[in-house]
RNA sequence: GGCCUCGUAGUACAAUGGAUAGUACAAGAGUUUCCGAAGCUCCAAAUCCAGGUUCGAUUCCUGGCGAGGCCA
């Protein structure tokens, strides 16, 4: 158990038996980190006691510090100032655990239990590339994933692909008009952006359409509908929805295309999925589940036959689900999918990666499912995330201010390489372990960049500045990690050597201020890890990854390694530096971001 | 119009109701015969406005103002 977790039971139970009398409860009990420019660290605040105990808090603190420090092994001293109640941990207590998990390679995680959990992300439409919004969305399901399974759970990946409708017919509509059969062979363009340059040309065709309509004493509306290459878009859904045999062909064709777009894309992102499904198998789902719904009246019927359901009661209002001719909307589908999803894995919990501009309709799908008593519901989580716009504002494909994922990729491993060279830090490797490298450090820094911002948020992303390979960034934990590396490669000491190694490991001296602000952040791991997954927030990870390594960089400052002042103090280093470099390595790993040992 | 988010240094982001509001970039000053300077150290700079609850509010509540999103 963690020494946080630790300290508050420790405090609950000291207060109750110093306090019979008064009600004492865990959620009053606050422990913090000690700030820096305090003796001591973790503080308990005793202010939340003051009333209930009717003391003083500096006569409350003492009878609590003196009490703490008498009956728990864990602390050396405590400091009281004005309401806070600052504790010191011996450092024998740090010794053991640094002895004990040094070179744990699962430190932190917990054991598998059998919750089953789907997160489902990416979700693409098969008309165009996947751009950086995606890889936002992309990089918060992949590492959400590994941060869930992380803590025990059974994680499945699923990829629902948005594969059919009238957008995917635009652009086979304008490839059938316009490409003349170009391939991504025949071309040597990536089936995704083929496939895009041909939605993009739709539009381009159908806004001079329109712009001629006009000019012809059209008014805009009519000419919308009017525009034949609309019209021939939508006459080729309705044949896509008859099964028409030449349509489908092209239909799969231009979808494979897309696909393999995707896996290279894919590959190169380093995520994988467990379950695709597909729109077009999943699309007619959902409407026996709503007839199901009329007959046990959860649902209504208007006169033109349209079938809705009424949330005005939870706030919301009324959602229509099936058409007067029968045909469902995207809700139907949703209902439909989701039901199909918890019976082919009896999923505990579903989790949605989807963008902040759906929160009312995920909101609205989980409420119709408990109406209707699917028992799917409960289970389902809307990770909501902030759109990533550009300092203009959203991004907008017609405007063509989209940023291109591939090409974000390729920019930010040049970018890798460029400053690896200007740095003359090329020496020594290998041209195809240079290639692994930059591609190490620049799909780093994206992923970086992308998932250390709290979900939630919206953020803002300026090409132009491009990304930055200082500061807050993987880069600067790489380095950390690669210096840690080189110590112990000329100490010949292996990363996570056997425990054997350090048996002999006395402490006699002191911990030096230094290396116990290591030792309290890498205690705290567990806690972080814990938290990320229960909130939904690898941010949380990011951020005490980059503390962690800020943290070692400034005791290998301040202290030598391999001309420690003596023996124990080098080997306590030594496995100082092991273990961080051992939780660096899990917690970028688990953002899917790679720790160079040398860069 | 109704509903939902969000307003923190020049910029981008932090802060379970707790101490003097952190971090990075940019700006300024240092730092290399010594384990990797992609580093370290110092310096300056911010909670949209007005009320309320509280011992204590960036955080909770109300009302403005501003930005974004969703529903017709």
């Amino acid at each position: 158990m963690i020494l946080a977790v630790q300290l508050k039971l420790a405090t609950e139970n000291a207060l109750k038996y110093l306090f019979p009398e008064a009600t004492i409860t865990a959620s009053m009990i606050t422990i913090n980190q000690t700030k820096p420019e305090f003796t001591g660290d973790y503080t308990i605040v005793l202010f939340p006691f003051v009333k209930a105990l009717r003391q003083k808090p500096d006569v409350l603190g003492n009878q609590l510090g003196s009490y703490l420090l008498e009956h728990t092994e864990l602390l050396s001293r405590f400091d009281i100032v004005s309401g806070f109640l600052n504790v010191t941990v011996r450092d024998s207590y740090w010794a053991n655990f640094l002895l004990n998990e040094f070179n744990n390679p699962n430190y932190g995680e917990k054991a598998s239990h059998d919750v089953r959990v789907m997160v489902e992300y990416s979700s693409p439409n098969t008309n165009k590339p996947l751009h950086f919004g995606h890889l936002r969305n992309i990089f918060l399901g992949s590492a959400m994933s590994s941060l869930l399974r992380a803590n025990g759970n059974q994680v499945i990946k699923a990829n629902l692909i948005n594969d059919r409708g009238i957008h995917i017919c635009k652009s086979m509509i304008a490839w059938q008009r316009y490409a003349n059969g170009a391939t991504p062979e025949s071309t040597g363009i990536k089936g995704d952006h083929l496939v895009g340059d041909y939605y993009v040309k739709f539009n381009d065709v159908y806004k001079a359409e329109i712009a001629a309509l006009v000019a012809r004493g059209m008014d805009e509306k009519t000419a919308e509908k009017e525009a034949s290459i609309m019209k021939d878009a939508q006459d080729m859904l309705r044949k896509w929805e008859s099964g028409d045999q030449e349509v489908r062909k092209l239909w799969q064709m231009m979808n494979s295309w897309v696909y393999a777009g995707f896996d290279v894309s894919y590959k190169k992102l380093g995520v994988d999925f467990d379950k695709y499904y597909y729109e077009s198998d999943t699309y007619l789902l959902g409407k026996n589940v709503v007839e199901e719904g009329l007959k046990k009246g959860v649902l209504f019927k208007k006169e033109d036959g349209s079938v809705w359901i009424d949330l005005t009661a939870d706030g919301l209002d009324q959602k229509l689900l099936l058409r007067g001719d029968g045909t469902s909307v995207y809700m139907t589908q949703d209902i439909g999918t989701a039901i199909l999803k918890y019976n082919d894995y009896k999923l505990n919990k579903s989790v949605y990666v989807i963008a902040d501009e759906q929160n009312y309709h995920m909101q609205v799908l989980k409420h119709i499912l408990t109406k209707l008593g699917e028992p799917c519901a409960e289970g389902i989580y809307h990770l909501s995330y902030g759109m990533v716009e550009l300092p203009s504002g959203r991004m907008k494909s017609r405007e063509g201010t989209v940023v291109d994922a591939d090409d974000m990729v390729a920019e930010m491993i040049s970018l890798a390489q460029q400053q690896t060279e200007e740095a003359g830090k090329t020496e020594g490797f290998t041209t195809e372990e240079l290639h692994k490298l930059y591609e190490t450090i620049g799909l780093g820094a994206l992923k970086f960049y992308l998932l250390r911002v709290d979900p939630k948020k919206k953020m803002i992303f300026d090409p132009k500045e491009s990304i930055d390979l200082h500061g807050f960034t993987a880069t600067f934990i790489q380095y950390a990690h690669a210096r840690i590396c080189s110590i112990l490669r000329k100490e010949q000491v292996p990363l996570m050597p056997s425990h054997t190694k350090f048996n002999a490991f006395k402490l006699t001296q002191e911990i030096a201020p230094a290396e116990r602000d290591l030792l309290v952040a890498l205690e705290s791991y567990p806690y972080i890890l814990e938290n990320a997954a229960i909130e939904y927030n690898p941010s949380l990870l990011c951020n005490y990854s980059f503390m962690l390594a800020q943290l070692f960089n400034s005791f290998y400052d301040k202290h030598s390694i391999s001309q420690a002042e003596n023996e124990e103090k080098k080997e306590l280093r030594l496995m100082l530096i092991i273990m961080t470099a051992q939780i660096l390595r899990q917690a970028m790993g688990l953002m899917g971001i790679r720790m160079p040992e040398k860069m």
